[in-house]
DNA sequence: AGCACGCCGACT
DNA sequence: GTCGGCGTGCTC
C-alpha cells in the first residue's frame, strides 16, 4: 500500500511552494532520505522530510517518489532540525536551506553515476584504524595555553577564546581537536575559517599534525572546490570517515554526525555572514549546532566581536550565568612583542599630504635595514573618481548610484557595482574640456607615489626597493594571489601594499611596520559597526608585524596610522592592546543608543524598476506590520522605509526597512507572522522584482 | 528557481 | 512561412 511522504525540493522562499510537497511511495522512507522527485516538467532531488503527510492537500495530483538514493544513508534528526531552525530563524523556506546545503553536484549526478562513484570511493579508502594518541612532533605548551586546554577539557557548551596575534590559538585548536578525537574513536571536528584564502595555510598544519589519521580523514569544504572535490569531501563527512572538516561558511552547513567540536577562527570576521540568498551567519549557525548536538564549541579570536565579548564572561566572574565562557591568551610566544602605535597627526601636516615625513623616514630606515613595510588603504583602484574641473562632471555609472573608478593601469573607468568598464575619455564627456583630473587615492596610486618616493631610497645590499600592490584587480588571474604573496615571504617585495585582503591572517616574517594611511572614515562613519571593524583591522594588520622575534626585538615594531583625530580613544585602546576596554567602550555606547547587542534587527529589502515601486511595497508591509503589532501588543518598531545607500546598481532601484526588538523572541515572532503578508501583498505590487529578510544584518 | 506556454519581429 | 525574444504562471 502506498504511504504519503512529505518532501522538500529546492525553492526559494518567495516562490509560492514555500512547504514541502506531498509525494506517495509504495515503501515506507525515512525521514532525511534523499529523493528523486517528479515536478512539474522536471525531476530533481528532495528530501524527505518529518511529518505526516495529507492527501487530501488541494485537487493536486500525488505523484509518486520515482527513487530514493539509498546508498547515501539518511541525514540524521540533528541535521534536519539544524535545517529547520537555520530556516525559521533566517525567514527562508526549509527547502531552500537544506537543499542548498548538499553539493550541488548532488542535483545532477544521476543514480548510476552515484553508484560508480560511491564504488570508487570505497575502494580508494583503505580504512586506518583510529590511532590512540593523534598529536604528533607538537610544539611545547605556554602556561596559558595548558590553562585553557584544561578548562576545554573539563567544560561543555560554548567557549569565547580571546587571544592576541602570536598568542598560539592555532595550536589550541590542534589539541583540542587531539584530544577530542582520542577519546571518542568515531568523533569528528569541524573548523571554520572565514576566508577560501586561509584554508590552504590551516589545511597544511592541520594534515601534518594528523597524518597519522590517513589522508582520507581531513577534508576542505569551501566554495573554491570542483563540484567532485565537493561531493567527495560531503561524502566522507556525512559517512564518517572524515575525522576533521575544514571550511568556510559553507561548512558548517554539512551533514557531520559524530560532530563533538566546532572551532571558529577569527569568529569576529564579517565573511562569516552570507551577503546574499539565505542571509545566514555561520558563527551562530555553529553556537546553536553545538546545542543541539552536544558539540563543544569554540570562538577565537584576537579582537572577539562585541556580541561575542557581550555574552561571555571569563570563569572568575561568576556573578550571573554567561552565554559564553571567555579564556584569555594575552601573551605573544616567543620575544616577539606587540607593536608600537605611532599616530601621525595629519592636521599638522601640510595640506593633501599621502604619506607623511616622520613615516616616510621610518619606511626608509626600516628598507634600509632589509625589512619589510605593510602599507594598507581601503580603496583600490587609482582614484575614486574622475572630476571635470570646468563644468563639474564626474564619472558616475549610468546604471548604479555611485562613481565609477579611474584605473590607470588600463586606463579604465569601472563599476565596482556592475562591473561596468569603459576606457577613460580623452575629455569631458559633458562639455568637451580637456582638463579632467583624478579625486582621491587608491591603492594603484599610492604604488605610483610610494615608487617616486622611494626611488632613491636602497636596501641593504644596495639594489633599488620592490614595491608590489595586492588587491581584488591585482590578484584576479587564479593563483595570482598565492603567487604575489609567495614573493613577499621570498623578500622579493620590500613595500607592499594592498587593500584589507593583506592584512588578514598572512604570516610576513620580515614586515616590522604597518601604515594604515588613511582610516578615519571609519571614525565617524553613520555605519554604527565601522569602529568595531576598523579596530579589528588595525590590530590584525598590527599583528602582520613583528612575528620575527630576532627582528622585532633588535628594532621594535611599529603600526603607523595617519589621522587627523590622533586623540581619538579607539587609537588610544589600540595603542595599550586594550581589547577589553575597547569593547567596554563600544558596549556602553551601544547600550545608550539601543543597538545590538541590546536589541535585534532584521532588514526587509525590496528591488524595483523605480525607488517609488519599491518603497511602496515596503510601506505597505509596514502598515500591515503594525496590525500584526497592534494585536501582539510585544515591542517591535518598524522604521519607514528608506533608499539603500548604494540605491541603484546595474538599474535596479533597491529600498530597505529596519525592524527592531529588545526581544530576539519578539522579533522572530513578528518576522514568522508578517510572511504570510508579505507574499499575499506581493500580488499587490507586482513591478517589485525581489524582496528578502535579512536577520542580524551586518551593515545598514 | 526552472521550465513551459504564449504571442510579436527578422531570417534560412 | 519559422526561429526566438522574454513576460506570466505553475510546479505535490
Amino acid at each position: 500500500m502506498a504511504t504519503f511522504l512529505q518532501v522538500l525540493v529546492a525553492t526559494p522562499a518567495h516562490s509560492r511552494l514555500s512547504g514541502p510537497l506531498t509525494y506517495q511511495s509504495e515503501v515506507q522512507l525515512p525521514p532525511g532520505t534523499l529523493v528523486r522527485v517528479p515536478l512539474g516538467s522536471r525531476e530533481t532531488l528532495g528530501l524527505v522530510w518529518p511529518g505526516e503527510a495529507a492527501p487530501a492537500a488541494g485537487a493536486m495530483q500525488i505523484k509518486p517518489v520515482r527513487e530514493a538514493l539509498s546508498e547515501i544513508a539518511p541525514l540524521d534528526a540533528h541535521w534536519l532540525e539544524l535545517m529547520a531552525f537555520a530556516a525559521s530563524y533566517y525567514q527562508r523556506s526549509a527547502g531552500e536551506f537544506a537543499l542548498g546545503s548538499l553539493p550541488p553536484s548532488l542535483r545532477d549526478v544521476s543514480r548510476q553515476q552515484l553508484q560508480r562513484k560511491l564504488a570508487k570511493r570505497d575502494k580508494a579508502s583503505n580504512t586506518v584504524d583510529a590511532p590512540r594518541t593523534v598529536a604528533l612532533a607538537a610544539p611545547a605548551l605556554t602556561a596559558e595555553q595548558a590553562q585553557v586546554l584544561q578548562q576545554l577539557s573539563r567544560g561543555t557548551g560554548t567557549f569565547l577564546l580571546h587571544g592576541n596575534t602570536g598568542s598560539g590559538k592555532t595550536e589550541v585548536y590542534l589539541r583540542r581537536a587531539a584530544e577530542v578525537m582520542a577519546q571518542d574513536p568515531q568523533a569528528q571536528v569541524m573548523m571554520l575559517v572565514p576566508e577560501i584564502n586561509l584554508t590552504p595555510q590551516l589545511e597544511e598544519r592541520v594534515r601534518k599534525r594528523f597524518a597519522a589519521l590517513g589522508e582520507h580523514a581531513i577534508v576542505s569544504m569551501h566554495s573554491g572546490m570542483t563540484p567532485a572535490q565537493r561531493l567527495n569531501s560531503w561524502l566522507s563527512a556525512h559517512t564518517g570517515q572524515a575525522r576533521l572538516v575544514l571550511g568556510t561558511r559553507l561548512a558548517v552547513l554539512a551533514s557531520v554526525p559524530h560532530l563533538k567540536l566546532i572551532v571558529v577562527d577569527e569568529e569576529h570576521d564579517p565573511s562569516y555572514k552570507q551577503q546574499e540568498g539565505a542571509r545566514y551567519s555561520a558563527r551562530d549557525l555553529a553556537v546553536y549546532r553545538g546545542r543541539l548536538q552536544s558539540a563543544q564549541v569554540l570562538l577565537g579570536s584576537a579582537t572577539p566581536s562585541l556580541e561575542s565579548w557581550h555574552h561571555s564572561r571569563s570563569p572568575t566572574d561568576a556573578n550571573d550565568a554567561p552565554r559564553y565562557v571567555r579564556l584569555s591568551m594575552p601573551s605573544r610566544i616567543g620575544q616577539g612583542s606587540l607593536p608600537q602605535l605611532r599616530r601621525v597627526d595629519m592636521g599638522k601636516q601640510p595640506r593633501r599630504t599621502l604619506v607623511s615625513a616622520p613615516l616616510l623616514a621610518a619606511m626608509r630606515e626600516r628598507l634600509g635595514r632589509g625589512e619589510q613595510v605593510l602599507v594598507l588603504l581601503n580603496r583600490r583602484g587609482y582614484a575614486p573618481v574622475l572630476h571635470c574641473t570646468s563644468c563639474g562632471w564626474k564619472s558616475e555609472c549610468p546604471h548604479c548610484s555611485a562613481f565609477r573608478v579611474f584605473h590607470k593601469s588600463d586606463r579604465s573607468l569601472r563599476c565596482h557595482h556592475c562591473s561596468l568598464t569603459q576606457p577613460v575619455p580623452r575629455a569631458c564627456p559633458a562639455c568637451g574640456n580637456q582638463d579632467i583630473g583624478a579625486l582621491g587615492h587608491g591603492t594603484e596610486k599610492i604604488e605610483e607615489h610610494l615608487a617616486e618616493l622611494l626611488q632613491d631610497t636602497r636596501r641593504a645590499d644596495g639594489s633599488p626597493v620592490r614595491i608590489a600592490r595586492i588587491d581584488a584587480d591585482s590578484t584576479r588571474a587564479k593563483g595570482e594571489l598565492v603567487r604575489q604573496l609567495a614573493q613577499v615571504h621570498d623578500g622579493d617585495v620590500d613595500v607592499l601594499v594592498g587593500t584589507q585582503m593583506v592584512a588578514k591572517g598572512h604570516d610576513f616574517r620580515r614586515v616590522t611596520l604597518v601604515a594604515a594611511l588613511n582610516p578615519d572614515g571609519a571614525l565617524f562613519s553613520a555605519d554604527f559597526r565601522a569602529p568595531e571593524r576598523l579596530f579589528a583591522l588595525l590590530s590584525q594588520a598590527a599583528g602582520r608585524a613583528g612575528r620575527d622575534a630576532q627582528l622585532s626585538t633588535s628594532h621594535g615594531c611599529e603600526m603607523w596610522v595617519q589621522t587627523f583625530h590622533p586623540a581619538h580613544p579607539l587609537f588610544e585602546c589600540l595603542k595599550q592592546h586594550d581589547v577589553a576596554g575597547f569593547a567596554e567602550q563600544q558596549l556602553t555606547e551601544r547600550r545608550q543608543a539601543g543597538l545590538p547587542p541590546f536589541s535585534f534587527q532584521a532588514l526587509l529589502r525590496a528591488e524595483a524598476r523605480t525607488q517609488e515601486a519599491a518603497q511602496a511595497f515596503l510601506n505597505a508591509a509596514r502598515d500591515t506590520g503594525q496590525h500584526g503589532l497592534a494585536s501582539q501588543g510585544q515591542a517591535v518598531t518598524v522604521y519607514p522605509a528608506v533608499p539603500m545607500g548604494l540605491q541603484r546598481v546595474a538599474n535596479v532601484e533597491r529600498a530597505q526597512m529596519l525592524i527592531e526588538s529588545t526581544s530576539r523572541r519578539a522579533l522572530q515572532s513578528f518576522l514568522n507572522h508578517w510572511q504570510e503578508d508579505l507574499h499575499a501583498l506581493r500580488d499587490r505590487h507586482k513591478s517589485v522584482s525581489r524582496w528578502a529578510i535579512d536577520v542580524d544584518p551586518l551593515v545598514i
